[in-house]
This record gives C-alpha cells, sequence and structure tokens, in this order.
DNA sequence: CGTTATCTTGATAAGTCTCAATGCAAGTGG
DNA sequence: CCACTTGCATTGAGACTTATCAAGATAACG
C-alpha cells in the first residue's frame, strides 16, 4: 500500500514537471519518455501525432498501469478523452505532435468532433474484442498484426518501437507471457526476431487464423 | 468446425427472420429475445430505449459470443456502431425502442451524433477497463455496481434482467465462473440473493473496494 | 406433477502470474 | 581496450485462477 502511494505520488510529481504543450497548432516535440502535459479544460482539443510513437497510459488503482493505445503518425486522439480516467500521454520513442482545435476550420479533413469521436469509437471497440475472450498467444498475434497494419502498411518487416513491459500493458498480460509468447511464435515459424525490437512476419495467414 | 458453421448460419437466419424496426421515429415493442435488425444503412441512425432491456451481441469466429453492452430506458446507440463488427440487438426481456435520425431538429437534447459518440465513447472506454486486469471477482463486483447505477440509480434493491450466461458473455468468463463468484459474494456477506435474478448489496463499500 | 430450463456445485486440466535467476547488449569509467 | 554497471529480454519453477466437462439442485411452467 505503501509502495502504491508512492507511486501514485511519483506518477503525479512526473505530470507536474513535464512541460505543457504550448499553443495550439504548433508542433511540440517529446523527447523518449516525457509526459505531454495536457490542458486542463480538453473539451474540443485533440493531439494529432506527426512523428515517433506515444502511448495512452492509464495507471490503475494497483499501481498497475494500462496502455489503451500507442499512437502514430496520423493518429489523431480526444484530450477529454484521455483525461476522463486520469490518462496521460508518453513518448516511446522521439515524436513530434501537434495540439489543435477540432472545431477549427483549419483542422483539416477527418480531424471534424464527430469524426475524430467515430474513429476513436471503433479504435476502442476493437480493444474490446482483443481483451474480451483471446487468450496470449492470440493477442499477440493481433497485436503483431495491428502494428503491421500501423506502422508498415501491412508489409511483413516491423520494428517495434515499444518495449515489452509496454505490450504487457497493452495486451494485459505480464512482460513474462508476452516474451514466452514471441518465442513460441518463433519456434513455431510463424515470425522471426532479428532483434527484440525488429519482427519479420513470415506467416500472415497463420497468424491472421490465430489472432481474428 | 461444422458446429461453427451451423451456428453461424443459424444467427444468420435469426436475424434475417427478425421483423424490421418499422418507420423512424417510430416507437416499437420486442418480445423477449427478438432480434432487431437494424437497416442497412445505419449512418447517422441510432436507437434510444424506453423500456426493458436490450443486449449488443456480436457473435465470435469459435462460435461464442461477446455481449458489449446492455441497453436500458433511456441509453442511446449508433446503428453504425452495432454493424461495424457484425453486431445484433436482442431483447432481453419484453422492450421497447425507438430508431431516429441523430442529425434530425427533432432528435431531443444529448441525441446529435457528436453527444451520442461521446458518450458511447465513454462506455466503450470503461469495459476495456473492465475486461483488462481485473479478474472475476473484481468483474463481477464491478458488474452489480454498475447494474445497481444504471437500473435502480445507485439503490440497494436489483432486479437483474439478464441470465447468468448474458452476465459471463458480458464479463467475458464462464456462466460457471459467474455461478461461483456469486456464491462467494454471498458468502462473504456482501451481497444477498433474495432470488437468482434479485439481488440485494449488503456492503456497497466493499464492493466497490473490489471492484473499482 | 412431470417437464424443461436455468442455476449451482464438483473435479480436473489448462493457462497465466509471480518470483527468481540467467542471458544479452549498450553504455561508462578505469 | 577491457571490466563493470545497468536496463531489458528471456527462461524456469511453482502457485493460483479460470475453463471445461459432468452431475445435481432449483425454479418456472404447462
Amino acid at each position: 500500500m505503501l509502495i502504491q502511494r508512492d507511486m501514485q505520488a511519483a506518477h503525479q510529481a512526473a505530470v507536474a514537471a513535464s512541460r505543457s504543450i504550448g499553443s495550439l497548432g504548433q508542433e511540440r516535440g517529446f523527447r523518449r519518455g516525457q509526459i505531454f502535459a495536457a490542458p486542463e479544460r480538453g473539451e474540443g482539443l485533440a493531439l494529432r501525432v506527426t512523428a515517433g510513437c506515444l502511448r495512452v497510459c492509464h495507471p490503475l488503482l494497483d499501481g498497475r498501469r494500462q496502455i489503451t493505445d500507442f499512437l502514430f503518425p496520423g493518429d489523431v486522439i480526444g484530450i477529454a478523452e484521455v483525461r476522463a480516467h486520469n490518462g496521460t500521454i508518453e513518448a516511446v520513442s522521439q515524436s513530434r505532435a501537434t495540439l489543435f482545435d477540432m472545431d477549427a476550420s483549419d483542422a483539416g479533413h477527418a480531424s471534424s468532433q464527430p469524426d475524430v469521436y467515430r474513429s476513436r469509437l471503433a479504435a476502442v471497440q476493437s480493444r474490446v474484442f482483443m481483451l474480451g475472450h483471446k487468450n496470449a498467444r492470440e493477442k499477440l498475434a493481433a497485436f503483431l498484426l495491428e502494428m503491421s497494419d500501423r506502422l508498415s502498411d501491412g508489409g511483413s518487416e516491423v520494428r517495434l518501437p515499444m518495449s515489452r513491459p509496454d505490450i504487457a500493458d497493452y495486451l494485459c498480460l505480464s512482460p513474462e507471457t508476452v516474451c514466452r509468447n514471441f518465442t513460441q511464435l518463433v519456434a513455431d515459424g510463424l515470425i522471426a526476431l532479428p532483434g527484440a525490437q525488429a519482427v519479420r512476419i513470415l506467416h500472415r495467414a497463420a497468424l491472421e487464423f490465430i489472432g481474428r
């Protein structure tokens, strides 16, 4: 319980220490690990990622955390959605992003409030299915396919910017289980791991059979 | 695999056999078990429940189903959201509901597209946390609190309209596990079960400690 | 009063978490 | 250039939780 308090305190401090985004519409860079401090009133505001990878983190009561999404270039997320559950947005790797007003005329296409909420709803809904009745192997297969689609447009060479614990918190598994299932997929010949970060999909159809 | 095919076929047939909602804005009744046939093009359309209880069901590839939400009087859900994942809306108990156009001026307050999507996003996001790192006991505690809030405005007497398998499909557990944890909560003195459907919350604070 | 559906309980097997140790690679200071 | 540290990733062993299969209890209903 004390540890829990400490972790929460550390979390609060980290959030407080992180720098603000600055003015609207201005692109900002984030160093690895840096926490994006969202404005108090986020109504109507959204963040668009232009480079790198961010994670949306939610602290749980037992001291663990849940990553509800990774954000890649082109992704947009509403600030209010993140704040509603004490979430923070943190840089997984060196990143760039822009805070903007969804109701402003210069927000760009597909960035109006209904558009952003619609796409977010679809994304979150997908995660309900991901977390529901899938076992570790199925979750990991689905994850790799998702990363392939989002990071390399469906290509078989994917470089994962996030760590094993990050993947674990995203799939709601322990890092060890993630690791074991990576190993198993390699042993089964479905993927290859040239490095811990680099994944080569050898048998996409099999992965889809498992993960869908 | 054959069973799977049969179940899917049965599902399709059931959907086809169910009656359509009829014209927009007209309230319709549903008998227990009846499936609501959503219009092919659901863009901009939503369903508002006025009486009873409906469930949003999604068939899984292995023949099981996932219930992504229960709908009670006052609840609104977008048709496109349900159709996007092959979902159906089925009556858990005798129910009434109205199909309406979210963009129409007479849709009523808090029923515009952004409003509906915002509230749905919050609801689905909550389910991600429900399904993520919670064990069976925690899920059931959270479920009972949710039902108390939604069905009896936070009161301690709740009459659950849905069956144990329905609850199981909602929490992504087996019916047996749901049942065992009901029994356990009773044994621990946190709830009482005057009947299978009726739940009395005896120790709300303890339930919240477990479920939050 | 029998029939049927649903709920509950029991035993076993499978999957995942936890704790612990080991392996590996990048960076650091001598 | 090399030992050392440090942070991840991986592997192993055991405990615990949940699913599955099977049987029994209860309640609804004609």
